[in-house]
DNA sequence: CTGTTAGCGCATTCAG
DNA sequence: CTGAATGCGCTAACAG
């Protein structure tokens, strides 16, 4: 006769019923059924069976605050600039999914890209004590990293490869490597007059990079080294159709120019058509990243593949196996790059 | 000398520290820390300033889960697709930013295009027990839906606005007036051989009512409505040119076509190019969304403008208000459209 | 293999 | 305005 008020509580939405609820109903202690939600094989099948059957029924949705509260979190924590670059999006949905598989939970938080929101962007992170945090490179200011220091989150950066990752784990492409890559194929094609253009590349890492990855390019092939051949311009298609004007009136010679991003290349292009100038019999066009359009356009653009998406997976994957102790993961894992060559040059 | 062992403590990592330990410095208990913490204004000022120092000298930052576990959650969670796609990126960004400015974070799930991943997406998300939800109105399975039902979070649907929102508040834009728009527009201009070209609109609202907008003003405008003018292709740039070529060699006459997205309109464009013909003089092209790249390609691209990351801010703003309790907010928000007239037409 | 006990860090409730 | 007691739903640690 002391029966709780179960047949009241069982007509209640879902989200009220707790393993408290789904034991009674098996006949088990509610420690099984959070056994079978986790641990599924340290539980007898039949017993298991139970259980399940009793989850389904009530329509039973684990709390997972709760869970992340009291055991192990399941919560991988990001802070990104934006989402509106193809580029990010396209990182971000490979960890997206990585984590999916992996069981865990993404935060997203936007951190812009300076010191004061980059700190709270990490507070409010910390705020959900995730299991590990995904951090792209640059920035990093002071008050943040010491945020991160003070707390022992497991970290993996999405970085330059060649620059150093104190935080952590570093996942990502050698920049320097890609843009010299480039720089020889292009010469290899027999262009001799090099062009750069870059956004400001102060206080970027990736940027750096890759000019240095040009320049060292351009110097150990004997070429024009010329400051004249290089600017830099706000990243948006207008700085690419700019830049090829600025460029190309300063040095007429010049036979091909590599943009350090594909939006500004993809102005370029357009500037071209505007003045009638054929793609590359007037001047190559090369790109960086190989946005989606880049195989579409005409004439369809010479680029450097980066798999962003894989980027994002591969540094989930790190993140996980270091978030179960994994303690031979490499500290430093460089993704591919590919020279794609189009019509463009 | 009854010192806790604080001086220990004190030393370790900001995370292990609690509303106790701040308590404890301050001279407080730890209920005025919570309350300096979530309602500042019911605290004097002389003892909330002490509280505010022995936080910001610990670094303590409070734990989210353990708050939302107990009292109000802070969660807003939602279901995309696939970001990879710069219109559902933008949406999330304005979702994001809102959140944050609202003081929320941000689970994002992917939800992919079937039932089952639907129905996935939906309890890992109900498992977080998030104040509220953000859905796009498509697909939503029979399962998704129940379990929807059974619990009673608040939910915004980013949906075409004219189609029905049984789940809770839409917010967006109506889709039938946009291309409705978009054809009287091209019209006036003086095209009157208009052609439609979109992606499948199977199980898709929004594209059903673009086609649906598109019908309506040839029908009112009474041009050519021959099923002839209008085709459907796969959304992808090449899928953008072979439209072109089918619809053209069908009707020679046709003078402008309004693709349903800038992708499509995109390769056509490029086709354009390599056929050497002049756009608009050969043909007219219209695209619909405005992409980043649509005012920077050659020509510009006519378009229609979709302002998605207001949709993503709006969204969220309305899911906070009915989160709060607001009972009067509309149950369908339609946000403005604008048509872009450029070079392409 | 399964059950019992205890408590994570905070906020709701009710007293001062 | 501030404090004390209590418990949210789950799982680690231990016992059986």
């Amino acid at each position: 006769m002391n029966k709780t008020p179960e047949a009241e509580k069982s007509r209640n939405p879902a989200l009220k019923i707790g393993v408290r609820e789904i034991a009674q109903r098996a006949g088990v202690a509610p420690m099984t059924v959070s056994r079978v939600l986790s641990n599924p094989e340290m539980v007898r099948p039949e017993t298991r069976a139970r259980v399940l059957k009793a989850i389904e029924e009530s329509g039973f949705v684990p709390n997972r605050l709760a869970s992340s509260f009291r055991g192990n979190g399941r919560i991988i924590g990001t802070v990104v600039p934006t989402l509106i670059n193809s580029g990010i999006a396209e990182q971000v949905q490979g960890m997206s999914d990585e984590c999916q598989s992996s069981g865990y939970s993404m935060i997203l938080v936007q951190g812009e890209f300076t010191a004061d929101a980059e700190e709270a962007a990490v507070r409010t992170i910390l705020g959900w004590r995730p299991a590990g945090l995904i951090l792209q490179s640059f920035v990093q200011s002071h008050e943040a990293r010491a945020l991160l220091l003070t707390n022992k989150v497991p970290i993996v950066e999405i970085s330059e490869v060649k620059g150093n990752a104190p935080l952590g784990t570093a996942v990502g492409i050698s920049n320097f490597d890609a843009a010299f890559a480039m720089t020889t194929h292009l010469a290899a094609k027999g262009y001799r007059h090099i062009g750069f253009v870059s956004m400001p590349v102060h206080g970027n890492d990736r940027l750096q990079q890759r000019r240095a990855g040009y320049k060292a390019g351009i110097a150990q092939l004997g070429l024009d080294d010329s400051p004249e051949m290089e600017i830099q311009v706000p990243v948006s298609a207008r700085g690419g159709a700019d830049a090829l004007v600025t460029l190309t009136d300063r040095r007429p010679e010049m036979d091909v120019i590599f943009f350090s991003s594909d939006s500004l290349a993809i102005g370029a292009i357009q500037e071209c058509h505007r003045r009638g100038w054929k793609i590359p019999k007037r001047i190559g066009i090369a790109g960086y990243g190989d946005l989606e359009f880049a195989a579409e356009l005409f004439p369809t653009l010479t680029t450097v593949r980066v798999d962003r998406y894989q980027m994002g997976r591969e540094a989930v994957r790190h993140l996980v196996a270091r978030i179960n102790g994994m303690k031979d993961m490499p500290t430093i894992t460089s993704l591919g790059f590919q020279i794609i060559d189009r019509e463009s040059t």
